[in-house]
DNA sequence: CACCCCCAGTGACAAAAGTTACTTCCTTCG
DNA sequence: CGAAGGAAGTAACTTTTGTCACTGGGGGTG
């Protein structure tokens, strides 16, 4: 990217201009203005990778940008094309951790760039405690929904039940690493969005590998550890290819 | 559902101890209360359709709650099982419309019902503006990725490809009904969780219905109308099997 | 103009997922 | 106790999707 500019005063009516912020007082404008940067972003550059710790907001006032999640095998999952006036990433940025997608300019760009702290700052100052506890629930069903995508679009049916029986039992609380779950194959088929026969398939296979360790009637048990452990194994090995 | 009670002190104590509320002025608190019921709702009773319009914000005070996806054919997709103290529904809410799941109780479960007017009411004088458009925003982003999930989980890569080419073409303000996008098969496939061979296929097949009328270097042209009539003639079939 | 690169198109094959159709095993309920 | 219903397990088969490998075309660039 280039050095950006900053011209304070035309910084303020960028920001003022934006309908998302249009309601936010002079003061907090002025917080916001102060920190933050316009820049310009060449076609076809990385504005950031999916597994950058989230630093800004972004708001695009020129150009296109492309919003997308990569899997291990290189197949990409466009999430949204952005125009200019979108504005994105208010949603990891309020959960906090990273961005979940990449964004890439499609042409030259110009962005507005306000610090992830001097946003949120301004954004509590203006909601009130129950407002900024809604606002953090909707980021984080945002970012479970992405998840969910993700798995769906780039995942197969055994890494998708593998991933969700691993979720669920990180769920417990409980040190041992044998967890028992109360699901019917139906219910796993339901949340990893296949049907009873492929679960059925795929957990005889995970028994094999004693990933579930009993199964019974309404439910059966899984080795945390082990699972864990493919899992991993099963993302990594795709790297080494590279 | 029984009928609901409806003792206003009880019913405030309660919204208090939400801590998704905890910051809200007594003001607001009682607008709310005044018009919040307790429901009691048998194990497997449906408390709402996808279809329904939003009309009440739900919290879970006892028992469980399935919010699910359903395919024509009738399979499911779970997106969350929620337990007390979950609240649900805040996005199409915000967003106006219907909710977008199905809600069922997997075992007898008390609600908070907030009437969505009271609930958005109460909400948008603690937010300002500004705080209730960057909610808006969010909201849309979860409709949006919600619709996203329930393609990628039910429909086939030839549906996919022809609801998102739908989609796209219905942002195009044009009244004539050939359009021309600027797409390569490499976008649509990255649009639609696929790989560029599979849209080739699909494409191909589109182009021999009429669909795609033109292609040409960096694009193609599609029939809106006669898009749209295959894309409903699809999603009405299924339900003549019923 | 020739070369190169990117994209489209396609056939053949492999693998994954979905479907159909039974059988078996429990549990519950009359 | 026996019947019925629900869930699981599985084999065989179909369909869909993904992969590989290659051809051909068009546009832009040196």
């Amino acid at each position: 990217m280039k050095p950006p500019m900053n011209a304070v005063s035309e910084v303020l009516d960028d920001l003022r201009s934006l309908p998302c912020l249009s309601g936010l007082g002079k003061d907090d404008l002025l917080i916001m203005g102060e920190f933050t940067k316009i820049r310009e972003i060449a076609r076809n550059e990385v504005i950031f990778e999916e597994s950058d710790p989230v630093k800004f907001f972004f708001v695009l006032k020129t150009g296109t940008v492309k919003l997308y999640k990569t899997s291990q095998e290189g197949r990409e999952l466009i999430i949204k094309i952005m125009g200019p006036g979108d504005y994105f990433c208010c949603a990891p940025l309020c959960a906090g951790g990273n961005y979940m997608v990449r964004a890439i300019a499609l042409e030259d760009t110009t962005l507005i760039v306000i610090p992830s702290k001097a946003f949120t700052q301004a954004l509590r100052n203006t909601v009130s405690e129950t407002g900024w506890r809604i606002i953090s629930g909707l980021c984080n069903k945002i970012h479970y929904l992405s998840r969910l995508l993700e798995d769906l679009a780039f995942k197969d049916v055994e890494k998708r039940v593998m991933t969700t029986l691993l979720t669920l039992s990180s769920q417990i609380p409980q040190k041992d690493d044998f967890i028992s779950l109360q699901l019917s194959h139906q219910d796993v088929a339901s949340m990893t969005g296949t049907v009873r026969e492929v679960v059925s398939r795929t957990m005889s296979k995970l028994k094999k590998e004693g990933v579930i360790t009993h199964t019974s009637v309404k439910g059966f048990t899984i080795d945390r550890g082990r699972l864990s452990m493919l899992v991993k194994k099963q993302t990594s090995l795709p790297s080494l290819r590279m």
